[in-house]
DNA sequence: GTCTATAGGTGGATAGAC
DNA sequence: GTCTATCCACCTATAGAC
């Protein structure tokens, strides 16, 4: 295994992302990215059939990253504490790879063009399905009150994304810095765990 | 007064904020706008500056049906009724202005297109003023508990906006249809108020 | 105020040479 | 795999006639 130059490909996916992020959706344009790269316009599609496939490819890349950070929460050893640090990590996944979570949950071309591009529920749906497990096993602990863990999951994953989505907006910029701003988090996240506990 | 034709403009602004509702800012034209009142695109100058003019104008009527759903609110009898109706009627604005919403909430462009044509933030943060406002009155009340009013409103807005915008992405879609997904969205935004009481 | 005509720009996608 | 050349669509904005 030897430190190898990123192949085309690669270069592609890593610039799509850029452009993506700097403009969203509307402005993501594949002429910008082959530019680029280096390449021609042309060139892009002996990679991607199109540019919705290639818009498709960066959101499963973030997907990934996303999952990566997530699955770190079950260092902990309670339900409880891992439940807690999931929405921990989720913040530090949205704070250290801004562009990722802004394509990922903060437009609908993750679900439509990852939809298109390949209609596999599976590639976004584990995430939420790591928050339901988490919810779970924390009801199984009496850490949580009963009841329907993929609604419970639903209102959590919506408040911790609710604080990361305004905070990358800025409009939460009034709470500090990062460090700040997860103190902050933290509690509110608690608050919420306080009205679904038994 | 009588009864009139609306004017050109008028019609103009009508027909921008139909096209403006059916494919957000993004795919908004000048040129569709022309075409549906009936004159050409360069006729449209006569009446804004630019394109980007008439969007603002567009949006600018965004912030002010937001302010129009919340203030609704406040024809409960309660602290803690006026809390939770304001947390309804955020829900519905989201619903029934999706694209309303997104500029306002969703993205960057809120802060730059109206932000250019009209650089006032007294337009926006009246808006979070009213909330913290709801809260004060509900801590008085004992409905909630003491702290941080700015602190608590911001927790509630993120769960409010969280949930709001998964699901105008499409990614809460499992709840059901809008009338199921309010229901499920009063059932989280209490449970936090549950978490944040004294 | 509205038109036509036009300038000048973006973009996606394909064909065929190499 | 990459290029150039090309086509077509769409757009913003302006100029000048009426």
């Amino acid at each position: 295994m030897t430190l190898e130059e990123p192949n085309t490909r690669t270069r592609l996916l890593a610039h799509a992302r850029e452009v993506y992020l700097e403009g969203g959706a509307a402005h993501f344009s594949l002429r910008e990215v082959a530019r680029r790269v280096g390449i021609s316009a042309a060139a892009v599609y002996r990679h991607f059939d199109s540019k919705d496939a290639l818009l498709g490819a960066v959101c499963e890349e973030g997907f990934r990253t996303f999952l990566g950070y997530l699955l770190r929460s079950l260092g902990e050893r309670t339900p409880l504490a891992r439940l807690r640090a999931a929405g921990d990590l989720y913040l530090r996944f949205a704070l250290e790879n801004e562009h990722d979570y802004r394509v990922i949950f903060m437009s609908s071309v993750a679900a439509i063009a990852v939809g298109a591009a390949k209609a596999d529920p599976a590639v976004t749906s584990p995430t939420f399905l790591f928050l339901v497990d988490r919810v779970r096993e924390c009801t199984a602990s009496g850490d949580l009150r009963e009841g329907d863990p993929t609604a419970m999951a639903a209102g959590i994953w919506a408040h911790v994304h609710g604080l990361s989505s305004l905070r990358l907006c800025g409009h939460l910029a009034s709470a500090g810095d990062d460090a700040a701003f997860a103190f902050f988090f933290r509690q509110s996240m608690d608050a919420l765990l306080v009205g679904l506990a038994p």
